[in-house]
RNA sequence: UCCUCAAUAGCUCAAUGGUAGAGCGCCCGACUGUUAAUCGGUAGGUUGCAGGUUCGAGUCCUGCUUGAGGAGCCA
């Protein structure tokens, strides 16, 4: 007899195996009971008939509540009725547990429920769903970087100071000096660069925003590439290849997940590059169109507009060359129009937003100096920074994608809470 | 920080200012193919907190707390 999991049954077939579960569900009548049973590599129904099992048996399961665990031991039987395709003929239980009352019920729940109970909340099919696609993307992200040279680098948590400046910050001491858990592992990323040529970044990232939308998180996740001798267009090409090798990965490893969260397919095959590329200008002449009127040269677009913008095309766009005013201070301008950088932040379809930003870096050391007096950023704080100007200073580029905005995403999530195992938000903490 | 909405049984929700209810879940019982099984029954409440108006407040008013959606900021 073997020791198997649910994901193994179809070569099982005839033959007698033991499974550890959990039971999930269970319908029972008088002399039949149906237990429904997981494992988390699967979902099997296990079968007792009444006068085919020892009494004991027949006893101990009927005592077996839901999420209760324990070994079950039976025959792999193939039988249509079965939406798996298989079922399991009980001939032993073995309880490991019963569960008490399981605070989860089969019925709607409301999202304050759902977020205390988040540990348990993930053993369910949906969640367990998104759990897979979110490894599945980060797993295809890593073999397309693999695959194109590129070699990861691990940036510290934590920080002496502000990458960007601007966000805030979660405050910690270390020792007797203060420091801030990362924001993003770009600068770094930098540096690291110039060691290596290709690299990237992926880790935990933390700002301490008052933002309370289905697109924020306080903790989330980025893989932050960084390219030498990369210049803006070519880093985009990156960006729309490694989005659509993502999006294949998943509909080719995924099926299973993405029936069960019914993703609308054809929305993830259409996820092929090239990306259309419109710039900042052009994205304001067609709000203008769409009756955005208030908006003028020089601002920022806020969620509606990007929304709006999105709407007009049915694959992800980048928008590109923003006013260099409202940009980091790391930005590279156009030579031909210094007013604008050589930026694009790509917005995904269907109001998920923006899911990467990007850009060339400044290369030059002088203008590094300048943008630190024009962003009051401490020269003492960021003098290694300006090091990788002043010791072969190359061209180079980089961009930052959203994990969680992307799983959210590709699975077609309605808020990025349910795109990570357990998700720190403004005012939550637990569990 | 601002705007909008909400808070009643374990869960999801009802309840003209006039006796707090249903469905689901739990528990008990019936049922040999159930797919959120079905059917019958039992138990289950300081209506978020503190005040106020009223003969009478779950309901109206004030403040607070917590949550949800959004803005700003951002990925």
């Amino acid at each position: 007899m073997s020791m198997i999991t649910i994901r193994e049954v179809s070569a099982y077939v005839g033959k007698e195996v033991t499974i550890g579960v959990w039971m999930y569900n269970k319908r029972s009548s008088g002399k039949i009971q149906f237990l429904q049973l997981r494992d988390g590599t699967g979902t099997i129904q296990g079968v007792l008939v009444r006068n085919q099992v020892a009494p004991e048996i027949w006893d101990e399961a009927k005592l077996l509540t839901m999420e209760s665990s324990l070994y079950v031991t039976g025959t792999i039987r193939q039988d249509d009725r079965a939406p798996s395709g298989f079922e399991l003929d009980v001939t032993s239980v073995k309880t490991i547990q019963v569960a008490e009352e399981y605070p989860i019920a089969k019925k709607e729940h409301g999202t304050d429920f759902l977020m205390d109970h988040r540990h348990l909340w993930i053993r369910s099919a949906r969640q367990v769903a998104i759990l897979r696609v979110r490894a599945e993307i980060i797993r295809a992200i890593q073999v397309f970087l693999d695959q194109n040279g590129f070699t990861l680098v691990d940036p510290p948590i934590l920080t002496p100071s502000s990458c960007e400046g601007t966000t805030d910050l979660f405050h910690t001491k270390y020792f007797d000096e203060d420091a801030y858990l990362s924001q993003t592992g770009q600068l770094y990323a930098e540096a690291a660069a110039m060691a290596l040529n290709r690299v990237y970044s992926f880790g935990p990232t933390f700002r301490a925003e008052k933002s309370k939308t289905r697109r924020h998180l306080i903790e989330f996740w980025m893989i932050e590439p960084e390219m030498a001798f990369v210049d803006h267009e070519r880093s985009l090409e990156y960006q729309e290849q490694m989005l659509e090798f993502v999006a294949q990965s998943v509909l080719q490893n995924c099926p299973t997940e993405l029936q069960t969260l019914e993703r609308d397919i054809s929305k993830l095959e259409k996820i092929k590059a090239p990306f259309p590329r419109i710039t900042y200008d052009e994205a304001i002449e067609l709000l203008h169109r769409e009756g955005f009127e208030d908006i003028q040269w020089g601002e920022d677009f806020g969620s509606p507009h990007e929304t709006k913008i999105a709407e007009s095309f049915d694959k992800p766009v980048f928008i590109t060359h923003y006013p260099t005013e409202i940009k980091s201070f790391y930005m590279k301008p156009d030579p031909e129009r210094p007013e604008v950088v050589l930026c694009a932040d790509l917005i995904a379809p269907e109001g998920y937003g923006e899911i990467i930003g990007g850009s060339q870096r400044i290369d030059d050391p002088e203008l590094l100096v300048e943008r630190y007096e024009e962003h009051s950023l401490s020269k003492e704080t960021y003098a290694w920074y300006l090091d990788l100007r002043k010791y072969g200073s190359v061209p180079h580029s980089g961009f930052g994608l959203g994990l969680e905005r992307t799983v959210a995403w590709i699975c077609g999530l309605d808020h990025v809470r349910e795109s990570i195992p357990f998700p720190r938000m403004l005012n939550r903490l637990y569990p």
